[in-house]
DNA sequence: CATGAATGAGGATTCATTCAT
DNA sequence: TATGAATGAATCCTCATTCAT
């Protein structure tokens, strides 16, 4: 019993990989508050403490989850969207919406980035994530540029920024839990949560199209 | 030493309204997590285990000074226009925002208010606080149906939906604590926060126009 | 299972009598290192997270443990002692050292006092201690006062310090464990523990003749 | 990066003073509790686990600092004394409290040397350290029989130990820490800390006559 | 000899919650 | 209703120590 010691950075980085991997699974199965230490610990087969080495705080491991499933969404993005193409507002903002779809652990981690994840990590964890997310903001916004030449880049910097927003406080309206479903009901309001892909479908072709007029105004 | 008791439904009153003060206060000037039914009992004279003869939950106590913020919002977006005037759209986009601005503690419950404060709550609770939130949509909607009387009820509320999905992201990232400005700093990645008034003006107007496209054609 | 309330303030009391007897106990028979909260909890059939609302770090309880012993050794002296009477400076020294020899207890504590204890302990708790501490020192200066009428208080004051010191330092190098006399015994250089009482006896014989010197002078 | 390998015994010996020194100067800023095998290792650059190889405890390492302070001690007591020369009590009591100043930190780790370095030793690193500290004594005890040629050995042995005995309890009452004034001064009871080197020479002085004495009859 | 990952154990502390009065 | 002692559960965190390389 017990695991073999990591000498190689290498293995370093697959000791990271299975403590990510084990809280992945563990933020599909069990409530935010129930994923701690001694949880991933028992996932991961490690002893406690031995974690402390790698991190030192849930919320780190879960930016991290969060950076490994932004990347898998830009990807998305790209294989979405042919280069040489040229494609219409709607087109563009449909791909765009069916690349979060895919990813819909990356839409409720980016829900509690702000909130909570960002709060208890350390100064420095906190600098490394922005770095590493901003890689990706990079990447995503060379692609949208290819996509709608016509813009400014400033402008859509502006758009992304916006529709990350958008995307955040959503999310967690529309994908609700079988309890809010039964409050909903009961309160009898007749209230009716909004279809997270339709409702950003919306907004984001509103927004693509008015990013038109302003560059050409 | 000590309280005597609440007979009474206004005392009862008095005594919900009491906590939610206290919990106002700390809301105010400790974290999250520091917020505690200890803290409250503290705060408030109460002993602890009184708490529980009102709340069971400090979220509870949070969705009632949510609904407290939330109707002095309203009041606000009403004193902000007359009836009798006709506005421009970016004339009722202005006075919306400024609402919002008055009401800064609204805005960072709405931040977690899907996240956080619906999970631990129990659904009676819940839908109770829906009832009281529906109540002042509804005001809000009436109030705005007047603005905009060329809009159709329905797109309304898709509009209002969907601004306060982009409230509620956008608040967080726009209101950043120091530690995060200071890791933007370090990750030299020159990432500049969304400034909330002049991001969530932008994008309301735009929506607004559009609104206004949908229902005439 | 479990315990009644401590409803009033002698209940109280008993409870805190409770956890410094069962210290004491712990004291006796393990070593400081084991004397924690949860084998206090354990000895004394309280919750772990009870003991919490009486005392705040195991050096508080030990210091109260000291007062205790204090006290029973300011009785001892006094009893040792007869009012009417007059006693020479060898009397007076012997039953000094009686009375140590009779609390033990209060020789081991009072060796880690300002060392150990006083350091983990908060500013108020060390405050009141200093008070109950200079009580049982009145009592004794008042009784020395009266065996050594012709000394000036100050002096005897000066006494009680001084001997206080001996007393801290002599005793761990008198009482010492197996483990030290083995020790002793393997490093083959002869060296003899000092005996506690006879030394202490000479010191304080010494140091009383001289004060009747400092006084007539 | 790493430490090249210790072969000789002269780079063991070096290996060995790199920790001590590191632990004085730990000693000499930290909390007693905060010197750590972790933190010596971090003040040396040594790998924690190779400390083991050196020592086992803390405590072993403390009582080869507490060695090296006696040195140097024995050290300024023989530079205080020329040979030839014949001193009153008075003047060697002198001299004798002027090493113990000029060696504060010695005071400060004889005053927990009986009670908690020797707890956390060996039996074989205690006996060692027993004659390494009997070697010291052999050397003082020397040079104090030349001081004064007329008090016999065994009266001198004596009254070594009935200094140490004094110096470890009267150092901690002496120097004591801030939140051990501000107690003193919270808890109103008037009390004034002894000071160190008029109250030791005080009572040495006392003792050095009454040795005088005691070999004259 | 030197390293540092891995372990296990334990201690301090706090919280929500109950319950007798 | 109001109290606060009492509980149990859980979390965080650190330390000494081992062991394969």
């Amino acid at each position: 019993m017990g695991f073999s010691r990591a000498r190689t950075n290498e293995q370093k980085q697959q000791r990271i990989d299975a403590v990510v991997k084990a809280t992945a699974h563990l933020y599909d199965t069990v409530s935010y508050d129930d994923i701690t230490f001694a949880a991933i610990a028992k996932e991961t087969g490690f002893a406690r403490s031995n974690l402390y080495i790698y991190f030192t705080s849930k919320e780190e491991i879960l930016l991290e989850l969060l950076i490994h499933d932004l990347r898998s969404w830009s990807e998305d993005i790209g294989e979405a969207f042919h280069v040489r193409k040229s494609y219409t507002v709607e087109e563009v903002a449909e791909g765009w919406t069916n690349a979060y779809l895919k990813n819909k652990r990356l839409l409720s981690l980016l829900a509690i980035l702000f909130t909570v994840l960002e709060k208890n990590v350390s100064t420095e964890a906190l600098a490394q994530f922005k770095r590493k997310m901003m890689e990706v903001q990079h990447r995503v916004l060379e692609l949208l540029g290819g996509l709608l030449p016509s813009i400014h880049e400033e402008v859509l910097e502006q758009f992304l920024i916006n529709q990350l927003a958008l995307v955040q406080g959503l999310y967690p309206m529309a994908f609700i839990t079988e309890r809010q479903k039964q409050a909903i009901e009961e309160s009898g309001t007749g209230y009716v949560a909004p279809e997270f892909a339709s409702s950003y479908l919306n907004v984001i072709t509103a927004l693509l199209k008015n990013l038109n007029k302003e560059s050409i105004s």
